[in-house]
RNA sequence: GGUGCGUUAGCAAAUCGGUUAUGCCCCGGAUUGCAAAUCCGGUUAGCCCAGUUCGACUCUGGGACGCACCUCCA
């Protein structure tokens, strides 16, 4: 029985999808006005886990995460650049494609774009103004009042009274109360056409909030299983989809919260305006996108996750290990699972099914590596690809991953292969410094010789 | 100020009321011409105080420290 640990009930619960063996999920994705960091890393590979896992365990799941391609930050970028809202969202949209590939993140099954779904917005905030719960005020913003929901607060914990206690920003012009969000913002004099769209209320464009709570219930349903998104979503982000679905479609909106934890650089929440970021392609410059991935599902979703050069090397040495395992018993192609009830399968699903309990997963895989080494068994071998290609790692040639190097521009094979050659030729005259010399110069390119029965090998420090 | 989360060996990071986590590092042995890789074994834990218990890293209470949210944020 699978548990999730649901920021709702703070608490692991059984999971129990409302359609018998279906999954509907939807996860908050990118606002795309700048390359994604580490941080959006994160989510993507957490919830790419979580999907596999859910079709490793014979599923049927539907994955919608969004776009956000219209806000103000959106709306400022593309002016300074001098460059159209849709040229702008579109460059970063497939920049963003070109990381989540190179992560091993397989597409969602939707990923709804916000400006594609203006009308569903514009029909929730009709039904939500009909309910008492929005309303327009003086400047043409229409906002959501707070109060009128009972349970605002549900899924942070925190009571109105709290919430205005720590009140640390102006209070906009026309709200009833400083709390209320804006629904649909009217349009400014100097804005674009392209930032326009007509409604009832007059021309303007949706709020951020009600963007996820219209293409989650457009695409999903008024209810769903499973929402996700980065535990900074929490507040206010969550908090407001709750109100404005249950407000409109007067039932519960989503079943289990999942929040996955920050990346943090010297313990400090890794974000744009503390500006301590590294964008994911600038990591991708020194690590293996698998390395970073392995980085990221070693720890569990919740958790911190610390970012430093050396915590990447650490992953790094240790993927080493899981590949190495692989590599001395050859090919094993990348059949799935057959065996479920394999002792290390079982132990491996049991960590996944307790709250996606990745690192005691991947420490299965570990221990499975063992077995490959003692035993070098085809069977060991293949086991322990198949269970790593649930978190999808370990689906690359072994001898590909321990050769390759990140923008690398050493000794290429051949020449490799030559010093190789004139040791192998040194060794058999019995000339060990020369073979010594030869194996020291090629350590200091990066190359690590290892001599076996099959003769000599190498891979990349 | 309010709310929530965390504090595990040199580093990273899980589980668990009593039995080896796991990876890297370190030490010893096997293997090797020597290494590397691998195997076998070992060293290094549970912020502090009090309580519950036959027994607590694991439960309860208090404290310290750290982080996050309360503003856009994954």
């Amino acid at each position: 029985m699978l548990k999730i640990y649901n920021t709702l009930a703070r608490d692991k619960q059984d999971f129990q999808p409302l359609i018998p063996n279906t999954v509907r999920m939807y996860v908050c994705g990118m606002t795309v006005y700048d390359l994604c960091h580490l941080g959006h890393a994160r989510v993507m590979v957490v919830f790419d886990m979580v999907y596999r896992w859910f079709k490793a365990s014979g599923y049927d799941i539907t994955y919608v995460r969004n776009i956000t391609d219209i806000d103000d930050k959106i709306i400022k970028r593309a002016a300074q650049n001098g460059e159209s809202i849709h040229a702008l969202t579109q460059r970063f949209i497939d920049a963003m494609h070109e990381d989540a590939d190179a992560l091993g993140v397989q597409r969602p099954d939707h990923e709804p774009r916000a400006t594609q779904y203006v009308q569903q917005m514009l029909d929730m905030i009709a039904k939500l103004e009909a309910h008492g719960l929005a309303y327009q005020s003086e400047d043409g913003d229409v906002n959501y009042a707070v109060r009128k929901f009972e349970g605002y607060g549900k899924l942070s914990g925190k009571s109105l009274e709290d919430l205005r206690a720590g009140e640390r920003v102006d209070v906009a012009e026309g709200k009833h109360d400083p709390l209320d969000f804006v629904l649909w913002k009217h349009a400014k004099p100097d804005e674009a056409a392209e930032v326009q769209w007509d409604s009832k209320w007059g021309k303007g464009r949706p709020g951020w909030h009600i963007e996820c709570s219209a293409m989650g219930s457009d695409l999903l349903g008024e209810r769903f299983d499973i929402h996700g998104g980065g535990a900074d979503l929490q507040f206010p982000h969550h908090e407001n989809e709750i109100a404005q679905s249950e407000g409109a479609h007067q039932c519960q909106y989503v079943n289990y919260w999942m929040h996955n934890g920050f990346v943090n650089v010297d313990k400090e929440k890794m974000s744009k305006s503390l500006g301590n970021f590294f964008t994911i392609r600038e990591v991708l410059k020194k690590y293996d996108a698998e390395v970073v991935r392995f980085f990221i599902l070693r720890a569990h979703y919740r958790s911190p996750l610390n970012y430093s050069d050396a915590h990447l090397d650490d992953a790094k040495g240790a993927l080493t290990r899981l590949y190495t395992a692989l590599k001395t018993t050859g090919e094993v192609g990348s059949a799935k699972v057959g065996d479920w009830n394999e002792a290390y399968a079982q132990r491996f699903k049991a960590a996944m099914d307790d709250d996606f309990n990745t690192p005691e997963a991947v420490a299965v895989l570990f221990d499975l590596a063992n077995e490959v080494n003692r035993t070098q068994s085809p069977a060991s071998a293949a086991q322990l690809k198949a269970l790593a290609g649930v978190l999808g790692l370990l689906q690359r040639d072994a001898q590909v991953f321990l050769q390759g190097g990140v923008g690398e521009d050493g000794l290429d094979d051949a020449a490799i292969a030559a010093q190789i050659a004139a040791r192998v030729a040194a060794k058999s005259a019995k000339d060990y410094a020369e073979a010594d010399r030869i194996r020291k110069a090629l350590l200091a390119d990066g190359i690590v010789l290892e001599d076996t029965a099959a003769g000599t090998s190498w891979r990349r420090a």
